[in-house]
RNA sequence: GGCCCGUUGGUCAAGCGGUCAAGACAUCGCCCUUUCACGGCGAAGACAGGGGUUCGAUUCCCCUACGGGUCACCA
């Protein structure tokens, strides 16, 4: 008997957005099947009609494409064992449903909405465990067929075992024994006839052919219930894989009060789907070696189960920076500038030289593209900005020389053939030699009075490129004539 | 509350009986430097507590504490 080729699934419930807790199990069942030379299926459990949310398809859709998750089989490409949309597989359910029941595993359930409620109620009340009561997993063969005939509605409930206890392994934590008295006879088709997640899942695993069923640990105490389904169909049990959750920097379950944590809410705010997936690869993973950088086609060649860890992590934004600020820093110019374009100041957009020299010269100082507008804003708008910025005790300028290197630079920089980088730059070094200052002294002023700022993305020099010439000079010129003023009015010091 | 799982620096995280207990992020310092960054070098910082087992426990067992998960006709 060969070994079977390893089949893992995403399935995804399509009620609301895809936050990075989704993302990170679609990612590590993508990785499982790669990693194994196996197929990776996307499946949309849709069976909970209330809580539908329309378009979380498609942003499910759109994530995965986005950072490169790509599927084998799905509802958008079909395959050998579809439909993959649970909601076109209701009378599949209902069969196997009635199957467990002639076999003895299920029953019928009539019991009312408003009798649950009072046996959970009185559960609360003396604080013990609150499971169906079995009120109707002996009901007398007459009796069934009365209410039937009768048309009363019911439910389909898995009959657990009252006694013993059942042990399941996971892939990451082990052997997990549980009580069968802890074990509920849950329900396995509602009453409108849809199935309900756990039994769905585990009805189409098996048509699917999935062997290795990844899912978060929330899973974990359910699974025992997995198996004596399986067992009951006398099917083969999965590969278990539980994951570790995902917390916040307050160590609760990840939310929306810890920031964005949403996918496209992280694009939003300037992270690349490269780090997003790197960053979530190595919460609850890590490689063999010390590496952390990853890209999705690498991590698809060192993944390995036995990474997996067993605690919570918690989703720290800082390693996030640092993550995009590496991908960031790595990418091509060209290629970062088509993504950044967008966050690019009107006056550079479409400018190629000016528009490359940004994007260079922000490369190593960003770890967000969403900073780009802030750290480019002098280019826009020229601060108001008080004379004492011109005194840089480092630099060694003051308000004499910074009056000095302008008034003997307008000119010549005024005078140069073209407005380059090289030019600039040659020109003014020049002047530094011919002044006897130190190249601190005069880029300081040229800085200063260009940006209004003393703190700019790249030098003096790139301060005036991505200026250009003409607001460039219009610039100096303020400063050199602000600080003539200042010494006309306090002559001697 | 019952049951299940977890617990190494602020965070991620190696370790799988003998280590001066890796590495990364963040923090701090120094160097480089036309500012700020980048980069380089360095510093500080951890085995939750208590019992065992063992010649020897971060590693194995038990208890406690803390954290999390789960107890639906939701997934």
């Amino acid at each position: 008997m060969t070994k079977p080729v390893v089949r893992t699934r995403f399935a995804p419930s399509p009620t609301g957005l895809m936050h990075v807790g989704n993302l990170r199990t679609a990612l590590f069942e993508y990785l499982i099947a790669r990693s194994l030379g196996g197929q990776f299926i996307l499946r949309i459990e849709d069976t909970d009609q209330e809580r539908l949310v329309a378009g979380a398809v498609d942003i499910i859709y759109s994530t995965l494409r986005e950072v490169g998750i790509e599927h084998d089989e799905g509802p958008d490409i079909g395959g050998p064992y579809g439909p993959y949309v649970q909601s076109e597989r209701i009378p599949l359910y209902r069969q196997y449903a009635e199957q467990l029941v002639d076999a003895g595993s299920a029953y019928r359930c009539f019991c009312s909405r408003e009798r649950l409620e009072q046996l959970r109620e009185q559960a609360a009340a003396n604080n013990s465990f609150g499971g169906y009561d079995g009120h109707c997993r002996d009901l007398p063969p007459a009796e069934i067929e009365e209410k039937l005939a009768a048309g009363v509605p019911y439910v389909i409930r898995q009959k657990m075992p009252r006694s013993g206890s059942t042990t399941f392994h996971d892939a990451v934590y082990g052997d997990i024994t549980v009580e069968n008295s802890e074990l509920e006879d849950q329900v396995l088709l509602k009453s409108d006839s849809f199935p309900t997640y756990n039994f769905a899942n585990v009805v189409d695993d098996h048509l699917m052919k999935i062997t290795h069923v990844v899912r978060g640990s929330e899973y974990l105490s359910s699974t025992p219930k997995y198996n004596l389904l399986y067992d009951a169909f006398g099917w083969e049990i999965p590969t278990y894989v539980h994951l570790p959750l995902i917390l916040g920097a307050d160590g609760q379950k990840l939310s929306k009060r810890h920031g964005s944590t949403g996918y496209h809410d992280l694009v939003r705010e300037g992270y690349l789907p490269e780090s997003i997936v790197n960053m979530i690869a190595l919460l609850g993973w890590s490689a063999k070696d010390t590496r952390e950088i990853f890209s999705l086609a690498e991590l698809s060649e060192a993944f390995a189960v036995e990474g997996i860890s067993k605690s919570p992590a918690i989703f720290d934004y800082n390693k996030l920076d640092w993550f995009n600020a590496e991908y960031i820093k790595a990418m091509p110019t060209p290629e970062l500038l088509a993504r950044a374009r967008g966050f690019l100041p009107a006056t550079i957009a479409g400018e190629a030289v000016k528009e490359e020299l940004a994007v260079e010269i922000l490369k190593p100082r960003i770890n967000r593209l969403t900073e780009i507008p802030e750290r480019l804003a002098f280019v826009e708008d020229l601060a108001d900005y008080p004379l004492s910025l011109f005194e840089n005790k480092k630099s060694k300028s003051t308000l004499d020389s910074a009056a000095t290197v302008l008034d003997v630079l307008i000119p010549k920089l005024a005078a140069l053939p073209a407005w380059d980088r090289t030019l600039l730059h040659d020109c003014v070094m020049a002047e530094a030699g011919a002044l006897d200052l130190k190249t601190g002294t005069v880029m300081w002023p040229l800085r200063i009075a260009a940006s209004g700022r003393e703190v700019t993305p790249g030098g003096a020099i790139e301060v005036l490129v991505l200026l250009g010439r003409e607001e460039s000079l219009r610039r100096l010129e303020i400063g050199r004539q602000r600080l003539a003023d200042s010494r006309s009015q306090q002559p001697e010091s």
